[in-house]
DNA sequence: CTCTTAGATTTTTTT
DNA sequence: AATCTAAGAG
């Protein structure tokens, strides 16, 4: 990522003073001049506000689709062609590298060559990583510092508890990585945890697992991601010089998505903003969906309260989705408190409705979505247009099943990522202890793979010699094969190894860093491994290893590759292939679709129960800026979808739809009715229901409406998904829209069943109502126990 | 030490 | 249901 040292920034002749004629920046002008308006001119009056406001502190509030990183780079832009900063002046900060690339290409459009190089435009943690390289020192580090994974993390904590004679079983290292990384996300070193917090795990000793863990990082000369920034505060709030050095140096900042900054951030971006006081923040309150990993949405609620005299600027005009998508989404963020408050508006025309269908189970929702992209392309609507939204990964499966089975190319977005594949991270061990022979955890990772019969119990010998000895594992490897302490056998397998390193370390200093990893992966027997291996994935791993050899040959050295990879975990995509995309509603953040369809509305799944369990009415609130943030990736159409029976980890349960379907207004909402084949054939008791497909015989959502129909009449209200003539409708074919009508209403009418009666359900077969909310009952099944319910499904029993 | 089997574990994701 | 982890047998 930041291969070549920014030759930039070193000679600052003049500064302060007006640019010498011979500056970028003055090149940069003399270029841009006789266009001077052009990159302002397409802007409406608030994002050019946004542009112009340079100086001073300044809060854009840009709902989605309102052109938010249009204005970040035109704001960089213009700072460098009115020579208020030249390239290296600014710092500009984003959370992805995805982000900060996208960023950089625009930037180089609109400004041309002067734009390049910025050398402080970067994640934060990339920009960390620069500035503690530099001082590595002064924190007690070597520059040459290695970036931890999470993998690596957590057994770096195994060891720690392990040390402090702590029962792995009670107290994982999963969940002291937590601790711990929650302590770093709110810019908390050990000796700053609060009492309470510190004692909560393993029997007080939370603190004390913290500064032991810390100084294990120290002793290997490593840090974790926390640390990047953790680092540099210390760094800074140490060393007044520093910062004021860095103060001066970025006299503009701007920050994106900076609802997304955790504590952390904030305080890093508040010490440097103290400089020129010169800080963008761009952000969405409502697009905020990462307060549990430590977000702080309070950061941005709190903006103008730390940065007193901020000029506000809120972008309410959305460019991206028409009329109803966007009163769909404005209705239901709308149900949310604490919020900056913002009034989307479109000069677009209503366009179509937010469509809602429901479907039996969820193998019959995939199957309906699939269909219904398979008619869109038929009326040619390109596929890399249309986006299947889900909430958890796991809905993904019935989907990619179906998607295949239709042979409908797709693509998941967001997956596992390629670094942090299994083969791609041993690969990498292999290359880390080359260049690192004091990598003790990568040597971990390997001393046993591909297996060599190299176990726990050498590895224990050689953790008890190094501890002793104060040395790295390898090297303790090194001397104990020289003694007669090892077994024969393990002694000749460990001297060939140790050979094998020295040898490949040798090779680095004169051959090209890709062919020494080529030789090692052979050599190392790890290539043959795989060869070896016959199951079904073992040639797309080999694959993929070829695919990183080949990937280091873009990088100027060993060292430089290892960085990138440490901080970039993400190998970049081919775009543009025509396929749907598929992803979950956090990956989609940032993008944009014709067509998106969002299954899977179901109280439980979206509201994810668990969000709600954690996090009471915040956990529900950022839930629904989460279904916020799928509704507006639509630019045309936006197709929810539920099911009524779906399996969670393995089990059926009998699900009802989100009540986010109810806070949608009415107005720009079609209800699909079922398929014709939904109530073909009725038998009208299914005593098994068989939940594969609706060619069984009725389904029990369909017949149940009739029953709901008949109960809830008197009262006018309507079961969800009834229609009038709904059977009628069903033999004219394909799916019927009943405009405006309808909403599942959990209040209104009142439930024909009260607490107590004995009930019949299809599925969980007799049960007893235990308490009735509209048309949501509690039941206490015989067989099933306590579910929650729709009447509908429900017979008098 | 390695392989097998029983058991638990199951959101969202970046760096 | 599927997958990963840890304990037990060979």
């Amino acid at each position: 990522m930041q291969k070549p040292p920014d030759a930039a920034m070193t000679p600052r002749p003049d500064d302060g003073a007006p640019r010498a004629p011979t500056s970028i920046a003055a090149r940069a002008m003399a270029g841009l001049k006789p266009a001077a308006a052009a990159y302002l001119e397409g802007l409406n009056a608030e994002q050019r506000r946004a542009v112009e406001t340079t100086d001073g502190p300044v809060l854009v509030l840009a709902g989605a689709g309102t052109g938010k990183t249009r204005v970040l780079t035109t704001r960089i832009a213009h700072l460098i062609a009115t020579a208020r900063a030249r390239p290296f002046d600014i710092l500009a900060v984003t959370f992805t590298n995805k982000a900060a690339r996208e960023m950089k290409a625009r930037i180089g459009a609109l400004v041309g060559p002067a734009g390049e190089g910025m050398p402080w435009l970067g994640t934060f943690h990339a920009i960390g990583t620069k500035i503690l390289r530099r001082h590595a020192e002064l924190v007690g580090l070597k520059s040459d510092f290695t970036i931890l994974g999470t993998d690596d993390q957590i057994r770096l904590m195994k060891q720690v508890l392990a040390d402090q004679n702590i029962d792995e079983k009670r107290w994982p290292a999963r969940a002291l990585g937590h601790a711990i990384d929650g302590w770093k996300n709110r810019g908390l070193g050990p000796e700053q945890v609060p009492p309470g917090e510190s004692g909560a795990f393993a029997f007080g000793k939370g603190g004390a697992l913290y500064t032991a863990y810390q100084a294990r990082l120290a002793t290997l000369n490593a840090v974790d991601f926390g640390d990047l920034l953790l680092l540099c505060l210390k760094l800074w709030r140490e060393n007044p010089d520093v910062l004021e050095n860095y103060q001066q140096r970025f006299r503009y900042i701007l920050v994106d998505e900076y609802q997304d900054t955790n504590v952390a951030q904030y305080l890093w971006l508040r010490l440097l903003a103290q400089g020129h006081r010169n800080v963008a923040c761009v952000g969405d309150d409502d697009q905020s969906i990462y307060g549990w990993r430590g977000a702080e949405v309070d950061n941005i609620l709190r903006f103008e309260h730390d940065f007193p005299g901020a000029a506000v600027v809120r972008l309410e005009r959305n460019y991206r989705s028409t009329g109803h998508i966007l009163a769909a989404a404005s209705g239901l963020i709308a149900k949310n408190e604490g919020r900056l408050g913002k009034t989307l508006r479109t000069e677009d025309e209503p366009g179509e409705r937010v469509t809602i269908s429901g479907a039996w189970d969820s193998e019959e929702e995939a199957r309906l979505l699939a269909e219904s992209i398979e008619s869109l392309q038929a009326k040619k609507h390109p596929l890399s247009e249309i986006a299947v939204l889900v909430r958890i990964s796991a809905q993904m499966r019935e989907i990619e099943d179906r998607f295949v089975q239709l042979g409908l190319p797709y693509r998941v977005i967001g997956g596992p990522r390629f670094y942090e594949r299994a083969e791609i991270r041993d690969a990498l061990a292999y290359l880390r202890i080359t260049a690192n022979p004091a990598d003790d955890l990568a040597f971990e990772r390997i001393i046993n793979t591909p297996k060599r019969g190299l176990g726990d119990a050498t590895l224990q010998q050689l953790h008890g010699y190094a501890r002793a000895e104060r040395i790295p594992l390898l090297l303790a490897a090194c001397r104990l094969v020289e003694t007669d302490e090892l077994k024969p056998r393990v002694r000749s397998t460990l001297r060939a190894l140790v050979e094998s390193f020295s040898r490949w370390a040798r090779a680095v200093e004169k051959m090209p860093h890709s062919e020494v990893a080529q030789t090692i992966l052979e050599e190392s027997g790890y290539t043959e491994m795989w060869q070896k291996d016959r199951s079904a994935d073992a040639a797309g791993r080999l694959e993929n290893l070829k695919e990183f050899v080949r990937s280091m040959e873009e990088f100027p050295d060993l060292a430089g590759f290892l960085e990138h990879v440490a901080l970039v975990m993400d190998a970049s995509e081919a775009e543009g292939a025509e396929r749907v995309s598929l992803m979950t509603l956090h990956a989609a953040k940032g993008l944009e679709f014709d067509t998106v369809f969002l299954p899977g509305w179901e109280d439980g799944l979206f509201p994810n129960q668990r969000a709600l369990d954690e996090s009471g009415r915040a956990g529900l609130e950022e839930e629904r800026r989460l279904a916020h943030v799928g509704l507006t990736r639509a630019r045309k159409r936006a197709k929810l979808s539920f099911a009524v029976n779906r399996r969670i980890h393995g089990l059926w349960s009998s699900t009802i739809p989100s009540r986010f379907i109810d806070e949608l207004p009415e107005a720009s909402v079609d209800v699909i009715e079922a398929p014709a084949h939904f109530s073909a054939g009725a038998s009208r008791f299914d005593r098994n229901p068989q939940p594969f497909g609706s060619s069984y015989g009725t389904p029990g959502w369909q017949r149940a409406q009739a029953n709901t129909n008949a109960s809830n009449a008197a009262g006018g209200g309507r079961g969800f998904g009834s229609a009038p003539g709904g059977r009628a409708g069903a033999r004219s074919g394909g799916p019927r829209q009943i405009e405006g009508e309808l909403i599942a209403k959990s209040t209104g009418s009142a439930s024909a069943f009260l607490g107590g009666m004995r009930v019949f359900h299809t599925k969980f077969g007799p049960g007893t109502v235990a308490g009735v909310d509209g048309n949501k009952l509690t039941v206490d099944f015989d067989k099933a126990g306590r579910k929650m319910v729709l009447d509908s499904f429900l017979q008098p029993g």
